[in-house]
DNA sequence: CACACCCGGTAGTACGTATAACTCCCGCGA
DNA sequence: TCGCGGGAGTTATACGTACTACCGGGTGTG
């Protein structure tokens, strides 16, 4: 209310008495040993008093560091990675740390110069896989990478924090075979991308010497795309599948209504399950059988070892993140 | 490759055989008769050369801004919020602006402390009014502010970007009248906000002398909340609404689930709408009659008046941006 | 021919902090 | 008595940039 320019540790220091090292020692928290009680709680009254803040940027330009890590996802519209990014921006606030965001190009971010326009120098990056894209033209720097859902032995990250979507898939195959279906198609995600790959692998695997025919079938990351493929699926010549296995639960609510067009009653004529547990999936009718992966989970952990490595240069070992099925409506024995 | 240490601009100097003040000057961009084309492109090539970046942290402490905006929001798990974050980034990233998200206390970050944990210094700051309760003890330093969806009266906002939330609600109230709705009741979020106070004024004010009944029954801000008023409120002895007219979306589908547990057909026996349009509204069945907030609108506006603030002080007047009923499956005349 | 002016570039400095190195002083053991 | 260790603060400096003030020289002009 008195200067309008924001007072620096120097006008603290002239308010208190002392020198201005002195109130960076003690604003800094390491003054153990340095600085007596008594002087430490003026400087701290008269920082108060001044309503004094540190110069983040004059403290970055000293330390070398900006206590800010990037995330890197590839929409935030997805209720997944918003769910990530608050587990994770949690974890970072905890620790001090502030999170960015790369404004990726789905969301209509520049398609290059990744650190051109960073707002920031940063310390560190966590990014999912399915970022891979952006990652590939990305002049880290060197700095720290923890990957989030990524092929552990092939990155240069630090370390990596994965979904056990294997786990995952063999759980909803299991569900499926004991209900008895026998014909199941996998809407699968029409996109390169290691966790996509790894759940088709465990659902052959868990199919495998069962007799249960599997069939694939590739849509893209839409609602709308999930929709027209189940049509496509549900209106084949031949014998009709009696379950959809889904990738996530966007394509999941597609082929919903591309059976409810087709005037099949789910579950009774026709098994769904999703992949994801989110928000959509217990609004729809009937709600949706799924695999509920805890995104926060992973944008927790992710954050963890990221933060773990910025302190002490200790690496984690990849970590698995446990998921789980949800029985809900959408699934039942075929007709 | 070769150092581990980044560049400076003392280094391209040296490798370009001129001074450090020339570098900086070509790569700030403001050499027009300042500087020859032949040295400038030297210097550029040195730069790649080198592949220099220049140090952000220095940068802002130099010029005491930081090309960096804070956004506010209550929960980007929200995909309102998510969208407006995705509208507002994009127009950020064009202005060479940076964005970071404010750790809302619903995301579980810190209650207080606003700008001590935040990343970095901040430019200005951009606030949904649904997080008035965090701006109310945030020390912003006098930094531009501009809010969204708030009272354009009653603040210290630079200016304001407001969805026409009432045009909204006399559309869907027009709608519904048109289809011989005569009992309404509104469903409406239970939260202290101007957006819901300007959306329940309207409503009345659209209904006044139609001859509706008007009632209004609060929820909390989640699925759950929606379908324990909505139960409620058709459960309630008396003449049973033939419409429902909620505040949002996620309130909405939770009146469908409640009707369809009461076995109640929607829309024959019940007309429901929302508000928001998000991917939630066309997902179930049938698909909500909702009226359209363009999030990422608001956000780009938003953003977009921050950053003219912040470039020359001009101060945009208070924006309106319209919205618009979309109709779909779940409104119908009454029984 | 002298002077002013502008073009093209440089030297120097300040931004606010963290921290290494240093000074001062007090108490204690030899 | 002297030296020495260490507690308590201070002095001084560097981080990398942007930008003001300056300076040399070529050119147009009176």
């Amino acid at each position: 209310m008195t200067d309008k320019a924001r007072p620096t540790s120097r006008d603290v220091a002239r308010e208190a008495g002392v020198s201005q090292a002195t109130v960076s020692l003690v604003c800094g928290g390491k003054w153990h040993g340095r600085v007596s009680e008594r002087i430490a709680t003026a400087v701290r009254d008269a920082a108060d008093a001044l309503g004094y803040r540190p110069n983040l940027a004059a403290r970055n330009l000293r330390t070398g560091r900006t206590k800010t890590v990037l995330l890197i996802v590839p929409a935030l519209t997805n209720q997944y990675y918003a769910r990530l990014y608050t587990g994770a921006a949690r974890v970072a606030a905890q620790h001090g740390f502030g999170v960015v965001l790369y404004p990726s190009p789905a969301d209509g971010g520049p398609a290059r110069n990744p650190f051109g326009s960073a707002p920031a120098s940063l310390d560190g990056v966590l990014a999912s896989s399915m970022a891979a894209d952006v990652l590939a033209d990305f002049d880290d720097g060197g700095r720290p990478l923890v990957m989030l859902d990524s092929d552990p032995a092939h990155s240069r990250a630090a370390t990596t924090v994965n979904l056990d979507v294997a786990d995952g898939m063999h759980q909803v195959a299991e569900h499926l075979l004991a209900l008895g279906h026998r014909r199941i198609t996998h809407l699968a995600a029409g996109v390169e991308s290691w966790t996509f790959a790894v759940r088709s692998r465990a659902l052959a695997a868990a199919l495998e010497g069962t007799g249960a025919e599997l069939r694939t079938v590739r849509a893209a990351l839409t609602m709308d795309a999930g929709q027209r493929a189940a049509e496509r699926v549900l209106r084949a010549p031949g014998p009709r599948p009696t379950a959809l296995l889904c990738d996530f639960d966007v394509l999941a609510v597609g082929a919903l209504k591309a059976a409810r067009r087709l005037g099949l009653r789910v579950p009774a004529d026709l098994s769904i399950t999703g992949f994801d547990d989110l928000t959509l999936a217990s609004a729809v009718e009937p709600e949706l059988t799924t695999v509920r992966l805890p995104a926060e989970e992973v944008g927790r952990q992710g954050m963890a070892a990221l933060v773990s490595v910025l302190a002490d240069g200790r690496v984690d070992r990849p970590a698995d993140v446990a998921v789980s099925l949800v029985v809900r409506g959408s699934t039942a024995p075929p007709a």
